[in-house]
DNA sequence: TGGTGGGCGCAATAAGACTGCGTCAGGCTG
DNA sequence: CAGCCTGACGCAGTCTTATTGCGCCCACCA
């Protein structure tokens, strides 16, 4: 795939977009100078590259009951390549797992899980990691406080 | 603020547009099943109630040089509230820094980061984390694979 | 210096976003 | 039980955007 070239304007649209997805492209436009005509086609080629991957609303996590976030260590009890392929699919099931890596470095696998409360993850750890065969160990860390957390990207 | 009664629709509008941020209104109703008027003043109640936070358009790391991710976790030096502050307001300035948390576990915070490869990494620790006499002790957990990665809370 | 490709703005058309208004169903009150 | 009130829906009309064909211009090449 050729790599796009990305002039100075396109990344300014990549940096606006990033952080409000749902501009309106005569608005969009404006902020960067162009007609709307240009800067639709503009966008319009960088998602068909593939550079923008997808649009998506942003929830508040603590409306919908989803405030307690844990990062979790996990070291599965053998290393081979169903046990790998297994977790990893019991993972992408669980919709409190949003996100989940198989890892170097002293652990196999991390998550990010966000539950309600305390007690919702309690029943996640026991019921979900501790009750797996696979799981040998995990290691809890829970999120006191969100310094920062973005899913803009920089650029250049 | 009440906590807004979320009924079957609103909670299929709210996954719809999760998955889908920048759905067409005609579209989303017809999804829903409702006609677009009633749609769009049920999303625009979402938005005003805070619920639905933000649209964001989300890019693909590898096709900007950032896919290569790493967990990190951080100790600080002392636990002084000075201290936290500080690190949390360097690390909301780092660009390849896009979350950090302050945490209970063993750790006091937790990053998650993202480089063009192991060698900006390998730059960013020595630079920023070793050099920074606020930081004892970090722990990177590179990440392999990617199994799964969602900004979709679960709703109910 | 004429040829060529790429990207821009213009302008017209189609499509979608908004909003006022009348209607209807469910819950509550006298 | 009938009338009242509230909330939510669909209809229609208006206004704003999205989308696309087309001609123009500039930079680069031969």
């Amino acid at each position: 795939m050729a790599s796009l070239q990305l002039d100075e304007t396109d990344i300014r649209l990549l940096n606006i977009l990033q952080r409000d997805g749902r501009i309106a492209n005569t608005e969009l436009a404006d902020e960067v100078g162009l007609t709307p005509a240009p800067t639709l086609r503009r966008v319009r080629r960088l998602e068909e590259a593939g550079l923008i991957r997808r649009y998506v609303a942003l929830l508040d996590p603590e409306m919908i009951g989803r405030g307690f976030l844990v990062m979790v260590r996990v070291t599965l009890s053998g290393q081979t390549k169903a046990g790998f392929e297994t977790f990893g699919e019991q993972m992408r099931r669980r919709p409190e797992v949003l996100e989940c890596y198989l890892c170097l470095g002293g652990t196999d696998y991390f998550l990010k899980v966000a539950t309600r409360d305390l007690m919702e993850y309690q029943r996640f750890l026991v019921d979900v990691l501790a009750a797996n065969p696979l799981v040998q160990h995990t290691d809890s860390i829970l999120v006191v406080k969100q310094e920062k957390q973005t899913t803009a990207l920089p650029l250049e």
